[in-house]
DNA sequence: AATAATCATCG
DNA sequence: CGATGATTATT
Protein backbone atom coordinates (compact mmCIF):
# COMPACT_ATOMS: atom_id res chain seq x y z
CA UNK A 1 0.00 0.00 0.00
CA UNK A 2 2.94 2.37 1.22
CA UNK A 3 4.56 1.39 -1.45
CA UNK A 4 2.20 2.34 -4.81
CA UNK A 5 3.82 5.63 -5.12
CA UNK A 6 7.31 3.87 -5.22
CA UNK A 7 6.14 1.58 -7.76
CA UNK A 8 4.61 3.88 -10.00
CA UNK A 9 8.61 5.50 -9.96
CA UNK A 10 10.04 2.77 -11.65
CA UNK A 11 10.97 2.27 -15.09
CA UNK A 12 9.22 -0.04 -16.98
CA UNK A 13 12.01 -3.52 -16.66
CA UNK A 14 12.02 -5.36 -14.00
CA UNK A 15 12.19 -5.02 -9.96
CA UNK A 16 12.08 -6.46 -7.16
CA UNK A 17 10.46 -4.93 -3.60
CA UNK A 18 12.09 -6.39 -1.50
CA UNK A 19 11.42 -6.12 2.73
CA UNK A 20 13.87 -3.85 4.52
CA UNK A 21 14.98 -6.84 6.74
CA UNK A 22 16.54 -8.47 3.73
CA UNK A 23 19.19 -5.61 3.15
CA UNK A 24 22.36 -6.73 2.94
CA UNK A 25 21.34 -10.47 3.25
CA UNK A 26 23.12 -13.18 0.81
CA UNK A 27 20.36 -13.92 -0.77
CA UNK A 28 19.42 -9.88 -2.59
CA UNK A 29 23.63 -9.35 -3.25
CA UNK A 30 22.75 -12.53 -5.71
CA UNK A 31 19.85 -10.09 -7.97
CA UNK A 32 23.28 -9.26 -9.94
CA UNK A 33 22.05 -7.62 -13.29
CA UNK A 34 19.29 -5.53 -15.07
CA UNK A 35 16.65 -5.59 -11.64
CA UNK A 36 16.24 -2.81 -9.93
CA UNK A 37 15.75 -3.73 -6.13
CA UNK A 38 13.84 -1.23 -3.58
CA UNK A 39 13.89 -1.60 0.21
CA UNK A 40 10.89 -1.41 1.63
CA UNK A 41 9.61 -1.00 5.55
CA UNK A 42 6.01 -2.25 5.54
CA UNK A 43 5.81 -4.86 3.39
CA UNK A 44 4.25 -6.95 6.51
CA UNK A 45 5.11 -10.65 5.95
CA UNK A 46 6.09 -10.43 2.49
CA UNK A 47 9.47 -11.01 1.87
CA UNK A 48 9.70 -9.76 -1.93
CA UNK A 49 6.65 -8.39 -4.38
CA UNK A 50 8.27 -8.62 -8.24
CA UNK A 51 7.21 -6.77 -10.82
CA UNK A 52 5.41 -9.54 -12.65
CA UNK A 53 2.55 -9.28 -9.91
CA UNK A 54 3.78 -12.03 -7.63
CA UNK A 55 4.59 -11.69 -4.46
CA UNK A 56 7.07 -14.17 -2.45
CA UNK A 57 7.34 -15.95 1.16
CA UNK A 58 10.28 -17.25 1.95
CA UNK A 59 10.67 -20.23 4.35
CA UNK A 60 14.04 -21.02 5.56
CA UNK A 61 15.90 -24.17 6.89
CA UNK A 62 14.88 -23.37 10.53
CA UNK A 63 11.62 -21.92 10.02
CA UNK A 64 10.44 -25.29 9.10
CA UNK A 65 12.58 -27.30 11.45
CA UNK A 66 11.48 -24.95 14.40
CA UNK A 67 8.43 -26.18 13.96
CA UNK A 68 4.87 -25.03 13.14
CA UNK A 69 4.78 -21.40 13.58
CA UNK A 70 5.59 -20.45 9.77
CA UNK A 71 1.93 -22.16 9.04
CA UNK A 72 0.42 -18.86 10.61
CA UNK A 73 2.49 -17.04 8.55
CA UNK A 74 1.93 -18.65 5.39
CA UNK A 75 -2.12 -18.17 5.74
CA UNK A 76 -1.42 -14.48 6.54
CA UNK A 77 0.69 -14.10 3.70
CA UNK A 78 -1.84 -15.64 1.16
CA UNK A 79 -5.00 -13.56 2.97
CA UNK A 80 -3.09 -10.74 2.74
CA UNK A 81 -2.24 -11.03 -0.84
CA UNK A 82 -4.97 -12.69 -2.73
CA UNK A 83 -4.72 -10.61 -5.89
CA UNK A 84 -1.49 -11.22 -6.30
CA UNK A 85 -0.10 -14.24 -7.31
CA UNK A 86 1.74 -15.91 -4.26
CA UNK A 87 4.76 -18.08 -4.49
CA UNK A 88 6.22 -19.73 -1.56
CA UNK A 89 10.08 -20.25 -1.89
CA UNK A 90 11.26 -22.62 0.48
CA UNK A 91 14.38 -24.43 1.67
CA UNK A 92 14.83 -27.62 0.87
CA UNK A 93 17.47 -28.78 2.84
CA UNK A 94 19.23 -32.28 3.43
CA UNK A 95 17.67 -31.25 7.16
CA UNK A 96 14.44 -29.78 6.49
CA UNK A 97 13.78 -32.46 3.50
CA UNK A 98 11.40 -34.47 6.51
CA UNK A 99 9.32 -31.55 6.59
CA UNK A 100 8.85 -31.10 3.08
CA UNK A 101 6.01 -33.15 2.10
CA UNK A 102 3.90 -32.00 4.77
CA UNK A 103 4.25 -28.25 3.58
CA UNK A 104 3.65 -29.32 0.53
CA UNK A 105 0.39 -30.58 1.03
CA UNK A 106 -0.19 -27.52 3.17
CA UNK A 107 0.94 -25.21 0.80
CA UNK A 108 -0.28 -26.32 -2.60
CA UNK A 109 -3.35 -28.29 -1.70
CA UNK A 110 -5.01 -26.50 1.32
CA UNK A 111 -3.64 -23.03 -0.30
CA UNK A 112 -3.68 -22.98 -3.72
CA UNK A 113 -0.20 -21.53 -3.58
CA UNK A 114 2.75 -22.34 -5.39
CA UNK A 115 5.67 -24.12 -3.86
CA UNK A 116 9.54 -23.29 -5.46
CA UNK A 117 11.62 -25.79 -3.23
CA UNK A 118 15.59 -24.17 -3.37
CA UNK A 119 18.63 -25.79 -1.86
CA UNK A 120 19.86 -22.33 -0.33
CA UNK A 121 19.84 -18.21 -0.36
CA UNK A 122 22.09 -18.14 -3.20
CA UNK A 123 19.65 -20.20 -5.50
CA UNK A 124 16.92 -19.07 -3.85
CA UNK A 125 18.46 -15.26 -4.92
CA UNK A 126 18.70 -17.02 -8.81
CA UNK A 127 15.25 -18.09 -9.16
CA UNK A 128 13.76 -15.16 -8.34
CA UNK A 129 16.14 -13.20 -10.33
CA UNK A 130 15.31 -15.20 -13.25
CA UNK A 131 11.30 -15.03 -12.34
CA UNK A 132 11.65 -11.35 -12.82
CA UNK A 133 14.59 -10.59 -15.38
CA UNK A 134 12.67 -13.49 -17.61
CA UNK A 135 9.23 -11.54 -17.21
CA UNK A 136 10.55 -7.97 -18.35
CA UNK A 137 11.77 -8.97 -21.24
CA UNK A 138 9.09 -10.34 -23.52
CA UNK A 139 5.02 -11.01 -21.82
CA UNK A 140 4.54 -14.51 -23.46
CA UNK A 141 7.58 -15.78 -21.47
CA UNK A 142 6.38 -14.80 -18.28
CA UNK A 143 3.87 -17.59 -18.21
CA UNK A 144 6.14 -20.19 -19.58
CA UNK A 145 9.11 -19.26 -17.15
CA UNK A 146 6.72 -19.80 -14.42
CA UNK A 147 4.83 -23.24 -15.40
CA UNK A 148 8.50 -24.36 -16.40
CA UNK A 149 9.90 -24.24 -13.13
CA UNK A 150 6.47 -25.14 -11.31
CA UNK A 151 5.71 -28.46 -13.79
CA UNK A 152 8.37 -30.63 -12.21
CA UNK A 153 7.05 -30.05 -8.92
CA UNK A 154 3.28 -30.17 -9.55
CA UNK A 155 3.93 -33.57 -11.62
CA UNK A 156 5.19 -35.06 -9.07
CA UNK A 157 2.92 -33.92 -6.85
CA UNK A 158 0.24 -34.93 -8.63
CA UNK A 159 1.81 -38.63 -8.89
CA UNK A 160 1.63 -38.97 -5.60
CA UNK A 161 -2.09 -39.68 -5.88
CA UNK A 162 -3.05 -43.73 -6.01
CA UNK A 163 -3.31 -44.67 -9.47
CA UNK A 164 -2.02 -41.69 -10.90
CA UNK A 165 1.21 -42.43 -12.93
CA UNK A 166 3.59 -40.55 -15.47
CA UNK A 167 0.87 -40.68 -18.25
CA UNK A 168 -2.05 -39.46 -16.54
CA UNK A 169 -0.58 -37.32 -14.56
CA UNK A 170 0.08 -35.28 -18.27
CA UNK A 171 -3.00 -35.75 -18.84
CA UNK A 172 -4.59 -34.07 -16.29
CA UNK A 173 -2.29 -31.23 -15.97
CA UNK A 174 -3.38 -30.26 -19.95
CA UNK A 175 -6.75 -29.81 -18.39
CA UNK A 176 -6.02 -28.66 -15.16
CA UNK A 177 -3.08 -26.03 -14.98
CA UNK A 178 -2.87 -26.14 -11.20
CA UNK A 179 -3.23 -28.58 -7.98
CA UNK A 180 -5.43 -26.11 -6.72
CA UNK A 181 -7.88 -26.35 -9.95
CA UNK A 182 -7.78 -29.73 -10.05
CA UNK A 183 -8.61 -30.47 -6.34
CA UNK A 184 -12.00 -27.98 -7.57
CA UNK A 185 -12.59 -30.69 -10.26
CA UNK A 186 -15.78 -33.34 -9.27
CA UNK A 187 -14.95 -37.52 -9.76
CA UNK A 188 -17.52 -37.04 -12.58
CA UNK A 189 -15.09 -34.15 -14.25
CA UNK A 190 -12.35 -36.21 -14.16
CA UNK A 191 -13.33 -39.70 -14.97
CA UNK A 192 -13.37 -38.86 -18.87
CA UNK A 193 -9.66 -37.91 -18.72
CA UNK A 194 -8.57 -41.31 -16.13
CA UNK A 195 -11.52 -43.47 -16.20
CA UNK A 196 -13.93 -44.28 -13.58
CA UNK A 197 -11.48 -45.79 -10.94
CA UNK A 198 -9.11 -43.21 -10.85
CA UNK A 199 -11.26 -40.48 -10.64
CA UNK A 200 -12.87 -41.60 -7.69
CA UNK A 201 -8.70 -42.33 -6.34
CA UNK A 202 -8.32 -38.69 -7.06
CA UNK A 203 -11.79 -37.30 -5.56
CA UNK A 204 -10.77 -38.92 -2.48
CA UNK A 205 -7.98 -37.57 -2.18
CA UNK A 206 -8.44 -34.24 -1.78
CA UNK A 207 -12.17 -34.59 -0.11
CA UNK A 208 -11.54 -37.64 2.35
CA UNK A 209 -10.74 -37.18 5.32
CA UNK A 210 -6.64 -37.98 6.45
C1' DA B 1 -18.72 -60.19 -21.16
C1' DA B 2 -14.31 -61.20 -23.09
C1' DT B 3 -10.11 -59.64 -24.88
C1' DA B 4 -6.62 -56.51 -25.98
C1' DA B 5 -4.16 -52.39 -24.97
C1' DT B 6 -2.54 -49.24 -21.69
C1' DC B 7 -1.04 -47.87 -17.27
C1' DA B 8 0.86 -47.93 -12.35
C1' DT B 9 3.74 -49.96 -9.34
C1' DC B 10 7.45 -52.54 -7.52
C1' DG B 11 11.68 -54.96 -7.44
C1' DC C 1 14.13 -51.75 -17.29
C1' DG C 2 10.92 -55.66 -17.16
C1' DA C 3 7.27 -58.31 -14.84
C1' DT C 4 2.88 -58.18 -12.91
C1' DG C 5 -1.52 -56.84 -11.54
C1' DA C 6 -5.09 -53.30 -12.24
C1' DT C 7 -7.72 -50.31 -15.20
C1' DT C 8 -9.53 -48.85 -19.58
C1' DA C 9 -10.94 -49.29 -24.42
C1' DT C 10 -12.73 -52.09 -28.05
C1' DT C 11 -15.59 -55.44 -29.84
Amino acid sequence: MESKAVVNAIPPYGYIIANEKWRGSVLVQGFKGNVKIIFEEHLGVVDFHLSDKSCILYVSESDIVAGNAYKRKIVRFRNANSSLQGIIVVEKTRLSEQYFSPLQKFVVLELGLNLLPVLNPMEASQLIYQLVHGESKENPFRRKSISRLLDPVVLALVQQIPGVGKVKALALLQRYYSIHQLSQASASDLEPIVGQATAQHIWGFFHKPL
